[in-house]
RNA sequence: GCCGCUAUCGUCUAGUGGUUUAGGACAUCGCCCUCUCAAGGCGGAGACCGUGGGUUCAAAUCCCACUAGCGGCACCA
């Protein structure tokens, strides 16, 4: 049986990186119809955000991607690990240790003074079991495990063979004086307790899964399988932060990023196929996904690409899915939405322009409100004082049936008659109306705006023209 | 410093010994369409496959070394 499982941290947000191993996951899971479980990591109290499970979970939500079973909490758990240390002290495969955070920085300083790498002296190994006994009742301490002296193994899904010498690993904390685990501890012994198949998480892990791998054999474990993925990459190819991108998914939701998009963007940031095929839905992700298409080198996250992939999915969206999707943003933007018909009319001639879910307010605000702003650059390029707008102003007037089709069988016989280019006349009308130069096809627009809106706006643009 | 991982167009990648004058996508450039902006169509430019050695009749593809980049080396995950 398949079990795999996403084990964030709460700190604040889900990171993008978070969200790839996150679906990756859930692929490989839902591919193989096994289990996709979600592991919250809260075993660093200074660490904690309040807030941030639940925001964690709806953009999980929001994502799309849905998990099985009851998540688990490390910090209900401390018991469980309090035992298996227990067992672990012991059969001396770990040791109490009573040195205090001073002395610890002063040895790593002088170890990197002196080019050594940063490692535990093993002083409190030295220790008896009884005194180490006696001093625990009366001194705060943590619990090292004693890593043996041998050659450490494992399979990677993605990178093979990989092999480490433990001498060159540190007694690693299991279990901090506050009583939590650490993240190796609590990961090996929830995956084991929760009987995950498949480890699959963020290359920044591969060192670390020697520990883990000890800690197995310690308890008499039959490890996981482990498939660690490519790092999501800065444009400098550093590990994707903060600093230099857009890094939290609510972020790329708050600016209008389709799940959909996001999501597809995402898998292909280190898995593809052999078509090099760029459009996935979520089904077909699942259809096709495998760990063994998963590359093994960074990918740098490209914004634009995936600025790209998101207009794919807007122009292929219902307009009517379109509009409704738009309502937080246009709110956000003080317009009001009630009139959902038109509002579906008003995107439905801007669609194919659409990138962004908050393009749209700025897209469509000439058809929302009234006081429409005039773009001085279009104003002084494409207003003149020629009288088309007059003229346009008064033909308009006769026309009783206000279509598309009406308007422009007219606009065109007065461009023909005046023997004026139709640009001549239509971009000044678009100016007119809408305030810029750019915008949706001119007669439908005209249409959509209506006779008394458009006839008003002309007689404005008429006196702006003249005003010049 | 030590350990580990990685290495094909600017970017994401296809490619698993010969079908490759290295394919696709984003971005970029040109043309077409056109009332503007987009979208769409067509086309161009763009990678001597990090470097150097092998193995082989034949290597982007296998092996080794080097180099570079990145990751890890916390009472963080």
């Amino acid at each position: 049986m398949i079990r795999v499982r996403f084990a964030p941290s709460p700190t604040g947000f889900l990171h993008v990186g978070g969200l790839r191993t996150a679906l990756y996951n859930y692929l490989f899971a839902r591919h193989n119809g096994g289990k996709f479980l979600i592991r919250i990591e809260d075993t660093d109290r200074t660490r904690m955000v309040s807030g941030a499970i639940e925001k964690l979970f709806e953009i999980l939500k929001w994502c799309g991607i849905d998990y099985d079973e009851q998540p688990v909490i490390q910090s209900e758990r401390l018991d469980i690990y309090k035992k298996y240390v227990k067992e672990l002290l012991e059969k001396d495969l770990a040791y109490r240790c009573f040195c205090t955070h001073e002395r610890l920085d002063e040895m790593r300083k002088l170890q990197i003074a002196k080019r050594q790498p940063p490692k535990y002296d093993g002083l409190c190994k030295k220790l008896s079991k009884s005194d180490s006994e006696k001093l625990s009742k009366e001194k705060p301490f943590t619990v090292r495990m004693n890593i043996p002296q041998d050659e450490i193994k494992f399979n990677d899904i993605i990178r093979g063979e990989i092999k480490f010498h433990s001498s060159l690993i540190d007694d690693q904390i299991i279990l901090k004086s506050d009583g939590y685990p650490t993240y190796h501890l609590a990961n090996v012994v929830d995956d084991h307790l929760i009987g995950i198949s498949h480890v699959i998480r963020g290359e920044e892990w591969l060192s670390s899964t020697a520990k883990h791998v000890i800690l197995y054999r310690y308890f008499g474990w039959t490890p996981p399988q482990f498939a660690h993925l490519p790092l999501l990459l800065n444009p400098d190819k550093s590990k994707l932060s903060k600093r230099q991108s857009d890094v939290a998914v609510e972020d790329y939701r708050d600016k209008g990023y389709l799940p959909s998009a996001l999501l597809n963007y995402i898998a292909l940031l280190g898995w593809s196929t052999e078509d090099s095929q760029q459009i996935f839905e979520i089904n077909e992700l699942i259809e096709k996904f495998s760990l063994e298409r998963c590359g093994k080198s960074g990918a740098i996250f490209d914004a634009q690409k995936l600025l790209w992939m998101n207009g794919e999915y807007i122009r292929k969206m219902p307009v009517e899915e379109l509009a409704r999707l738009s309502i937080p943003f246009l709110q956000k933007a003080g317009f009001d939405t009630k009139d959902f018909e038109f509002l579906e009319k008003c995107i439905s001639l801007e669609h194919d322009k659409i990138k962004l879910l908050s393009d749209i307010p700025h897209l469509i605000d000439f058809f929302l409100k009234n006081d429409i702003i005039y773009d001085e650059q279009a104003v002084n390029k494409v207003l003149k004082k020629d009288g088309v707008l007059t003229d346009i102003s008064e033909i308009y007037s006769k026309i009783k049936n206000f279509t598309a089709k009406e308007i422009e069988i007219e606009t065109r016989k007065y461009a023909e008659v005046n023997s004026l280019k139709t640009s001549q006349v239509f971009h000044p009308i678009r100016v007119a109306v809408s305030g810029r130069t750019e915008g949706p096809s001119l007669f439908e627009m005209l249409e959509l705006l209506g006779k008394d809106r458009v006839l008003l706006r002309l007689k404005k643009a008429t006196q702006m023209s003249a005003d010049k």
